[in-house]
DNA sequence: CGTGCGGATGCTAACATCCGCACGGTGCCTTAGT
């Protein structure tokens, strides 16, 4: 099969990037594949290019509701028809009509959570799966644990669908997410696919402040120095909100985005961000995957992130165009022990495993009760379900354990006072090549690249004629 | 670690002030009964 006559006919592209070529034909080789691709180079071709080739649907496990829809809206601006999204956004008769012509979808997106209901299962049984892709596969590592237990228990439905074979997609992968991420998927014999991760066009900035005052200054400097787009992570929703205020105060187009606003206004920022109307978005880590702008050229950590994998994800979202783009990271002392508290609090308790395993009804009034939190009632429920008690309390402090090693992972970054990039890089088990002009604070970095602020000091001017005047007038 | 909230305090009626303590991120899915 001519796989650049197919991309032509289907996508209208000439070549394939880095990558998408190898693993399209081990899909279509009918292999398990995990391929590790940094963000922005073409992941969802290697599942669309052999859902047309396949003799059956294609079922990709998708995170975020957001990400479901924003690929279905993707899928059909480019002509595919027959793609849908099965989760709650959808009426009850809607779903019906779905489920009746199921076998008519070329591309079928669900969330682990949908794809674990029984009568789910029951209705994919009925079509052929030809595959199944985890896309965004290291939620397995990173969520099943602790957050979101479905997303451990994918495997489980693989028999019954046919054991179709299984395309793994992430753009970050440690050894240790690469075993999860096999092992709970149960990958047969799967061909990996690594591409080098290292972002040449981000360089690594580090600064150390004496408190978080020093810090917004700072920030507020930084922000009415350059140009952005950019994005600001803030450890809490509190922060987040409180450092898009005081960019707003002065004047600067920035917003804030956490999982606590509603779903309209998300999307709302989002799509501001997207038109660059939002200059800086403020926001926890809730803000990032499924957004598109390729010319983010700063990644701000006001406050240090929980591991090196989530500082990585967070940074790849700088720089896609290409062009240059700066991540910086602000330290001060005492933030490793306000992020260790918060890692750490948010595991199920003894307490909590306790009252579970004891409430042998299986009620949920414990939550009701305010006994145990809704997340922790379902953690604690799947590895009940797998173990006892005290092996579980074991589980959950071995979690704890590696949480907070990853946690002194990323101190380590930034204490080592080497090359960051080296860093990183080791820490994914990869060797540095070469450092790029621009690499790291230790290594030197000529801020020169980074686009000045245009100021725009007439127009703004006119907008605060606009202002007062529209106070003036009723 | 930093912050904000609720309750106690101090003393006789409303309110300022202090102290202890809980909380802090990430998201699917909710099919009851007016």
């Amino acid at each position: 099969m001519n796989l650049e006559q197919l991309l032509e006919d289907k996508y209208g592209y000439r070549s394939f990037r880095t990558g998408q070529k190898e693993i399209i034909s081990e899909v279509l080789n009918g292999r398990d594949v995990l391929a590790l691709l940094p963000t922005g180079m073409g992941k969802s071709l290697c599942y669309q290019l052999p859902g047309h080739v396949l003799p059956g649907s294609v079922l990709i496990v998708s995170p975020l509701l957001s990400l479901m829809q924003d690929q279905v809206a993707q899928l059909k601006k480019m002509g595919e028809k027959s793609v849908v999204a099965i989760n709650s956004f959808l009426k009850a008769e809607e779903k019906e009509q779905i489920w009746q012509a199921i076998g008519d979808y070329r591309f079928i997106f669900i969330s682990p959570e949908m794809l674990l209901q029984p009568q789910v299962i029951r209705r994919l049984q009925r079509i052929t799966i030809a595959l199944v892709v985890a896309d965004e596969a290291h939620c397995i590592s990173q969520w099943g644990f602790d957050f979101r237990p479905d997303y451990l228990r994918i495997a489980e439905v693989l028999p019954a669908l046919g054991a179709p074979q299984v395309l793994a997609l992430t753009a970050t992968a440690t050894k240790k997410v690469e075993q999860d991420i096999r092992h709970y998927l149960q990958l047969d014999d799967p061909v990996i696919y690594i591409h080098p991760m290292d972002r040449k066009n981000i360089a690594y900035d580090l600064k150390n402040f004496r408190d978080g005052e020093e810090k917004r200054e700072w920030l507020l400097a930084f922000a009415e120095t350059y140009e952005g787009p950019g994005i600001v992570y803030a450890g809490t929703r509190r922060k987040a909100e409180e450092l898009a205020g005081i960019l707003t105060d002065n004047g600067l187009p920035a917003a804030f985005y956490h999982g606590g606003m509603e779903q309209q206004d998300r999307i709302f920022i989002q799509q501001q961000f997207q038109n660059g109307e939002i200059n800086w978005v403020c926001s926890t880590n809730a803000f990032g995957m499924g957004i598109h702008v390729p010319n983010v050229r700063h990644v701000i950590h006001f406050q240090i992130p929980t591991a090196i994998e989530e500082f990585v994800q967070e940074v790849g979202r700088a720089g896609r165009d290409g062009l240059p783009a700066l991540a910086t990271l602000l330290m001060a002392p005492g933030d490793e022990k306000l992020m260790q508290a918060l890692l750490i609090d948010e595991l199920p308790t003894r307490h909590e495993i306790e009252a579970v395993a004891s409430d042998s009804a299986g009620r949920v009034d414990l939550v009701e009760a305010g006994i145990v939190r809704e997340t922790s009632y379902r953690v604690i429920r799947y590895w009940l379900g797998r173990m006892t008690p005290e092996q579980t309390i074991v589980q959950i402090e071995r979690l704890a354990e590696d949480k907070l090693m990853r946690a002194a992972s990323m101190t380590g970054l930034a204490e080592s006072g080497k090359c960051l990039r080296a860093y990183i890089l080791g820490y994914f088990d990869q060797q540095l090549q070469e450092h790029p002009e621009n690499c790291c604070l230790w290594c030197g970095i000529d801020y020169e690249p980074y686009p000045l602020r245009t100021t725009e000091s007439e127009e703004s001017e006119s907008l605060h004629w606009q202002q007062r005047l529209s106070r003036l007038l009723p």
